[in-house]
DNA sequence: ATAGGGTTAG
């Protein structure tokens, strides 16, 4: 408890601080510290104090714990020194300029940048390392012109010549805002004045070309200098792997083993990276194994690097394995092992490991939000997802973009589109998956009106538009039937934009002809081009047939779909179903015959929505809910008021669902009609009702619920197994076609 | 006064 204590005495000992004030100013700055002075850089600063025995050391100069300070980012251990420099200032006019550099570097390390720029400015002599701190800071600022400025002002007005220090940080200043000419110019500079050969220069040099996406040039640098150490490797293997060029990764890989260059953490956790991008499990075993072997040290980077490879690879039990027995634990590790339990699915867990996270007093960054969003929204938990938004707000993390992202994520998944716009307006920056995140929100939400003047508000905001982007586009012109506008955009823009189109973008094309009524175009569009056509896009052309009652070619395409894929359920009720809508008895029975011959299951029909933070779980007749018969109660009633409103049961579209097709009477208590009365008995009148249903929702019960909404006065939004459905006022967004 | 970890749109 006195610990810090101590560390004032001894400082106050080791910094000759004799007069009362002193003694008391450091205690007192101290006393602020977050952490014990001796635990604040173990290694580096435990030897200054046990060696010093208490007395004043020759090891223990300010300018030491100043660098102290500034390694461990502490502004107030490094403001302890400043005031005693100040109070005692007993440093010879000469040495004044280290002095200040060293005070220059903290403040720019500790983020003070506007402090570091008064002092440079008030030093009546520099050198270059007052320059290059300067510099260092507007680098890691971001800030290039400014950068760019010192070094004119450098070499111009001081007339100092760069050193080797000094190209480098302009050259990181270059990459690090792509600004590739000028970091050539940079390059021809220290070919020219010979700094290219110093070590810094050159891994500068490496980085930059393997952060643009010149890997070549990278990789000639890195023949060309002879000698180059782990650190040459490191940064080619970082820059490849940010281009996501695994393969040439591999390469460089195999090269540095050729040549028994030892690896080091950071080579350890870029190889746990290419293991995870690989998906290899297997691999990353084997790395793992020869990391234990070697003499390494591990440490957190390692660890969160471990968590994330076994959650990439499949493996999150080992991944949990491995974290539950660290030692060092932080916000990165506990947020690598959250991903790997969302990544794989196991949302619930993720969302409960922050609960532990928050005993271990361990606060979330804007990374952790994002995976628990997501996790939120896997299960389209709103409530969860509420409380995190609410979260967010509290440590000020709502205007971060991830944070941002995820919340759009997490509301539209959620069913509820208005939140995730009203996030999407209060944005203050976006990137690129903000536009898509918000666009193929409104698709899935079948407002395609919206998506598209969204994707006109993000080309006029010169936010180029990309792969994900034209998937979200294309099914918002389908929803549509904007034929014309689709064929446009896949045709041209796209070819104009240099997006390859893949599978996604043509089988929205199949949806879009066949959503419109051109099927045999939507056919003949399949059968002439040579894709790689999965389940998914000959399901849409099929799911067309169905909706607009073309029996025969449904028929067909069912068969020769049947024929190709055995397993696939949605096709075996979409013919099930389109036999029953033509009262072609015989054919229902024969495909329920199929499907037990090739033991095909349908799963059950589930619907869930919560009330007050509470999931509430329905299956079709569920009366495992102890206020079923309220619940069925309140259907009849539904049930009566709609029908003079011209609703008639339909068995047709529903048969898929009843175990005993006889029983017709069990349409009435499908499950999301339980869930939506449910919903209708224990929500405030003018609350939106959200349901959630893991199949594609039965013909009866989308025309039952259109009423529904008219006669209770609700929205009602039900998802789906593909998409939302906002019943208002007796129609539904999805325009009946889903 | 060089390098390394965690998130996301379909």
């Amino acid at each position: 408890m006195s610990g810090w204590m101590d560390s004032a005495k001894k400082l106050c000992i080791t910094l000759k601080a004799n007069t009362e004030l002193e003694i008391q100013s450091i205690a007192m700055a101290m006393l602020k510290l977050p952490v014990p002075i001796s635990s604040l850089a173990p290694v580096k600063f435990t030897p200054f104090l046990s060696k010093s025995n208490e007395l004043a050391s020759p090891l223990l100069d300010p300018m030491k714990l100043l660098k102290v300070a500034a390694d461990a980012k502490n502004l107030k251990f490094g403001r302890v020194i400043h005031a005693h420099l100040v109070i005692t200032n007993r440093i010879p006019r000469d040495c004044r300029v280290n002095q200040i550099n060293s005070l220059i570097n903290l403040y720019v390390k500790c983020d003070e940048l506007f402090i570091a720029r008064q002092m440079f400015d008030r030093m009546s002599k520099r050198n270059v390392v007052s320059w290059c701190a300067l510099m260092a800071g507007y680098m890691q600022n971001g800030s290039p012109l400014d950068v760019f400025e010192l070094f004119k002002k450098m070499i111009v007005k001081d007339n100092i010549f760069p050193n080797e220090y000094v190209i480098a940080t302009v050259i990181s200043s270059c990459f690090d805002s792509q600004m590739y000419v000028e970091g050539k110019q940079c390059h021809g500079f220290s070919l020219k004045s010979g700094l290219e050969l110093h070590q810094y220069v050159k891994n500068a040099l490496i980085q930059m070309y393997s952060k643009c996406s010149d890997v070549r040039a990278a990789l000639k640098i890195l023949d060309t200098v002879p000698g180059y150490d782990v650190f040459c490797y490191n940064l080619v293997l970082n820059g490849l792997l940010e281009h996501s060029h695994v393969g040439e990764a591999i390469e460089v890989l195999k090269l540095m083993i050729d040549e028994g260059t030892k690896w080091n953490n950071a080579t350890f956790v870029t190889i746990f990276r290419i293991c995870a991008s690989l998906k290899d499990l297997k691999l990353g075993k084997h790395v793992h194994a020869r990391m234990l072997k070697s003499d390494i040290d591990d440490d957190v980077y390692i660890g969160s690097s471990i968590i994330d490879m076994y959650g990439k690879c499949g493996n999150v039990l080992s991944g949990r394995a491995f974290f539950d027995q660290l030692q060092n634990r932080n916000v990165v590790s506990w947020t690598a092992i959250m991903a790997a339990y969302f990544q794989n699915g196991f949302f619930e867990e993720a969302l409960n490991l922050f609960s532990k996270m928050e005993i271990d007093h361990i606060p979330p960054n804007e990374y952790t939000l994002a995976v628990l969003l997501n996790s939120a929204a896997g299960l389209s938990a709103l409530s969860h997802g509420d409380q995190l938004h609410a979260r967010a707000e509290k440590s000020g993390l709502k205007g971060n973009v991830i944070v941002g992202n995820a919340l759009i994520i997490m509301y539209s998944k959620s069913g509820d589109i208005l939140a995730a716009q009203l996030v999407f307006s209060n944005m203050k920056c976006c990137d690129s998956i903000t536009w898509n995140a918000i666009i193929t929100g409104h698709s899935h939400h079948c407002i395609g009106k919206e998506a598209l003047n969204i994707f006109h508000d993000m080309l006029t905001a010169r936010e180029c538009p990309n792969y994900v982007t034209f998937i979200g586009v294309l099914s918002a012109c389908a929803h549509l039937s904007l034929v014309d506008e689709g064929l446009y955009y896949f045709n041209h823009l796209m070819k104009q934009l240099g997006i390859v189109p893949g599978l996604e973008h043509y089988t929205c094309i199949v949806g879009l002809l066949s959503r419109s009524g051109r099927l045999d175009e939507a056919e003949n569009f399949m059968r002439s081009n040579p894709i790689n056509w999965d389940v998914v896009a000959w399901r849409t052309l099929l799911n067309a047939c169905y909706v607009h009652r073309n029996y025969d070619k449904g028929k067909q395409i069912a068969e020769y779909l049947l024929q190709m894929d055995h397993e696939d359920v949605g096709s075996y009720i979409l013919l099930s179903n389109m036999h029953a809508r033509v009262r072609r008895w015989d054919g229902v029975v024969k495909v329920r015959k199929l499907m037990r011959e090739r033991n095909v299951k349908k799963e059950p029909g589930v619907s869930w929505l919560e009330i007050r933070n509470i999931a509430h779980v329905f299956t079709s007749e569920d009366n495992k809910h102890p206020e079923s018969s309220q619940i069925y109660e309140m259907i009849r009633d539904l049930l009566t008021k709609i029908r003079p409103l011209g609703y008639v049961p339909d068995i047709a579209g529903v048969l898929h669902d009843i175990e005993d097709e006889q029983k017709i009477d069990n349409l009435s208590y499908h499950s999301e009609k339980l869930a939506v009365a449910y919903g209708l008995m224990k929500s405030p009148s003018g609350a939106p009702i959200r349901v959630i249903k893991n199949l594609r929702m039965c013909d009866d019960c989308h025309t039952a619920i259109k009423l529904i909404s008219k006669v209770a006065n609700r929205t009602i939004i039900v998802r789906d197994a593909n998409r939302f459905h906002h019943f208002q006022d007796g129609f539904c967004s999805c325009g009946d076609y889903w």
